[in-house]
DNA sequence: AGCGAGCCTGAACAGCGTTAAGGTATCCGG
DNA sequence: CCGGATACCTTAACGCTGTTCAGGCTCGCT
């Protein structure tokens, strides 16, 4: 029935345990009561949490790296990298703080360095150099994990305590003072149309670099 | 002597204690150790961790504050967010994981509010959108949270575990394949140059968007 | 039949955040 | 000058955490 807790039933649970309850609600007791076992059970098949949790990191990221692979190649550098920074948020918002949690695991999942050496090879065929690209990268890694941090921050804030985040909130907080930053914040939009805006800014900028 | 354990102190004391011993090392037991003081003391002071870690966080965007007012305004929107980017980028450095632990504090500390009314009303005065400049902030903010926790999660990994981050281990795992990526990993550059690298390419993209 | 490997239990450990009740100084109004 | 309030701290305990270790089932193989 039940038999068989395996590394990836394991994960698995952990990872739903930390979009239901949070962070610190994957613990191993909560995490072996959800797989019918006890606790100490768990470190036959896991050296530590330690190590769970760098299990989940890692599954999150092969999961970038097979979405990755299942897509079809873009026309041009610029089209890769927005499919990239698209599915890197995509799989970061699947999980409570994802981006916050997951951004520290290494993106060394195997496909993902396949589908990479594809990217490199085409693009310095068109030019890049190779240094650029993967300065390219890097930079979308970077931005992806700065925006969704603050998107996710934000979004559950905002869930839990809908006063603080609230316009009118921050409008009181900010008084007569700062009133450009006060109606910059009545501007501020939020999710994928924000997303795409800022990761064009990005590109554009890597668009004068890569220039060939 | 001793007297007068504040606030204050017991921010700075857990600041001291992160940064020497890490995230895991910020335990209320060691801080009052540190103090001195017997555990429930520091419950006087401060309502529970929760409040203590906020409290950190606000310490870290205080220093940013004072730090950017005393700086001299640059000649246009572009040397502000260099600048802004610098500071916060340095401050985040001053302590063992900052950026991935500091990013979640909101920016709402009154100095930095009034340095962004500030700007605003100059880059606006000089044609910049409103929401533009705040696009630009939010972004800018982005990338050096994503940057930093990067620099930081590398840069530490290499003290604790020279070996796994070492270039030889690196081609090793990768092995015939890959040869680019390979390569690439050999251009990878550390530091302050490759900040302001990424951060100027940055700033062209938005000089795309900014343009009066 | 019996033995070893694989998988799990039961019980315990130190350390964690947090609380409640009680003590001791210090200061302030009568 | 005295008495009580206020500020600050201690002592002791609670339930929770990750982790270890000895022991016990339950298979498949010889």
């Amino acid at each position: 029935m039940n038999k068989g807790v395996t590394r990836d039933r394991i994960v698995t649970a952990a990872l739903d345990l930390l979009d239901e309850k949070g962070m610190d609600g994957v613990t191993v007791r909560a995490l072996a009561t959800r797989l019918d076992v006890r606790p100490s059970a768990l470190y036959w098949h896991v050296r530590n949490k330690r190590e769970l949790l760098d299990e989940m990191g890692t599954a999150v990221m092969r999961r970038v790296g097979s979405a990755l692979s299942e897509l079809p190649p873009g026309d041009d550098w610029r089209d890769d990298l927005a499919a990239f920074a698209s599915v890197l948020r995509a799989e970061f918002l699947r999980h409570r703080d994802g981006a916050r949690i997951f951004s520290g695991t290494r993106i060394a999942d195997p496909e993902v360095v396949r589908v990479k050496e594809f990217w490199f090879v085409r693009w310095t065929a068109s030019g890049v150099g190779l240094s650029d690209a993967d300065d390219a990268v890097d930079l979308v890694t970077a931005f992806v994990v700065g925006f969704v941090i603050e998107e996710q921050e934000h979004r559950q804030s905002a869930e839990t305590d809908p006063a603080r985040y609230s316009l009118a909130e921050r409008d009181a907080w900010l008084g007569g003072d700062a009133p450009l930053v006060k109606r910059a914040g009545h501007l501020h939009d939020h999710g994928d149309q924000r997303f795409e805006r800022h990761l064009g800014i990005v590109l554009d900028g890597l668009a004068a670099r890569l220039k060939v």
